[in-house]
DNA sequence: GCAAAAGTGTTAAGCTTACACCCATGA
DNA sequence: TCATGGGTGTAAGCTTAACACTTTTGC
């Protein structure tokens, strides 16, 4: 038993996890395996241990309920409502994570019966107030997406630019001319046009390879962190080169 | 003495308070009146009960501790390093404030010997990580500038342009073209533009007002946030009628 | 009287938006 | 061959940025 001398609040971490699989967005569930809400699905989280930053716990959390590791992740808000938890009181510290989710074998473990990939705007049923987290951290992921580059988390190192646009589409809930958003994308000057000769190895599966009658050429794009760091840090670039 | 079954940390919440006060922006420190780290200057702040959220915690305490009431608060990042408070694991939830510096009167309450305004370019040494919260601080209100009118919480509820113009230069550290900002701002459609007559009546000094000599006009400013809410719930709007 | 602040328009450049056709690919 | 996806340019409208002088006010 651990004493106080005054309450102390018990502290979780519980994360959305956005994964894009080229055509659209997903949410990753654990179904839980012990009460309360056992059998509900919910968001991956877990308590904190007292050695941990709320950053390291969610980072385990992940690794221990679903396998994934080695992710884009970010605190969003505290939900405190005081009786948001039935047993007692407990805080929780939310987070989103990008990723791209072919990169990932998802295996459910610890206190989860199963852990699985959602459409984004078809979800079950939560747990606890899991609902509303998840509608704030769209919500904080549209803002985000407009002044950062984060779009590229939920794509492979390299990616076609109508993956991107697609993204795009989807958080903002908005069509796009395909020119349009080709040309001022591009203008950023962060992204990286594969030299066409590599993109047939990258991208083509091996049957198609083979049959060298035809080109089968497409632009592919990488993004170029390093260059976006360093402009970034010097503040010299347009203002909003990724607000669509 | 309370006792839970598994370790839990102790939670505070700590309010970087931004008070504007027509030239400068300033922030509300106390002086602690208790160890660690007495007679240092730090954030107000302190635990959170168990039957308040979060943000309940944050309004009550600056309530306690500085005699503030009734202000803009908006959580904005949990600061979680296991050492960061040399008694125990504590972690805590960061909230900035926005005030008019001169609608209220500090009075130093409860814990702390003094409470006190310094200029946000030239705080004293900060108790805790309490400097690094600052900074956090100052850089998320930087990015809500840009896409809310969050401004205005600065200001009482009339205002000279000019003073609006000084809170996004001093927070953008960047100056801007008088007749540019107050076309762009007036063109965003949320700001009143009071009457000329009333003028007098609401900013001038009554000496003033007795010498009907000259005229003494200036043009003043109301935000009218009804309509603002009305847009951006819509979303009928230009992208960032705020973004300068 | 003099320094500081408030009021006021125009122009050029850059960015955003709207729009249509051709070619290659795969079914 | 037909439908789909990918590649490509231009013109109009809007937003931004740069720029100076006059009047009023407070000292």
């Amino acid at each position: 038993m651990y004493s106080y001398k005054y309450p102390h609040p018990a502290v979780t971490t519980d994360s959305v996890i956005f994964g894009f699989d080229g055509s659209s967005i997903n949410i990753l569930l654990i179904e839980r395996g012990i009460e309360p809400f056992k059998g509900t699905w919910a968001l991956p989280g877990g308590f904190l241990n007292l050695d941990e930053t709320v950053e390291e716990g969610a980072i385990r959390e992940l690794r221990e309920e679903t396998n994934i590791n080695d992710v884009y992740l970010e605190q969003f808000h505290v939900f405190s409502a005081p009786n948001r938890d039935p047993r007692e009181r407990v805080l929780t510290v939310a987070f989103f994570a990008l990723v791209s989710k072919n990169d990932f074998e998802i295996i459910a473990g610890d206190d989860a019966n199963e852990a699985q990939w959602f459409e984004w705007n078809h979800l079950p049923p939560l747990a606890f107030d899991h609902a509303e987290i998840v509608r704030m951290a769209k919500e904080k992921l549209q803002d985000k997406l407009r002044i950062s580059p984060i779009a590229f988390k939920l794509l492979g190192r390299e990616f076609k630019m109508d993956e991107v646009q697609r993204i795009y589409e989807l958080i903002h809930e908005k069509r796009y001319d395909r020119r349009n958003f080709l040309r001022k994308m591009e203008s950023s000057g962060f992204l990286k046009k594969t030299e066409e000769e590599s993109i047939c190895r990258c991208l083509m599966p091996p049957s198609v390879l083979e049959d060298k009658s035809s080109p089968k050429v497409f632009y592919v794009y990488s993004f170029d962190e390093d260059a976006f760091n360093k402009a970034n840090a010097s503040k010299e670039w347009r203002k909003y080169p990724f607000d669509f």
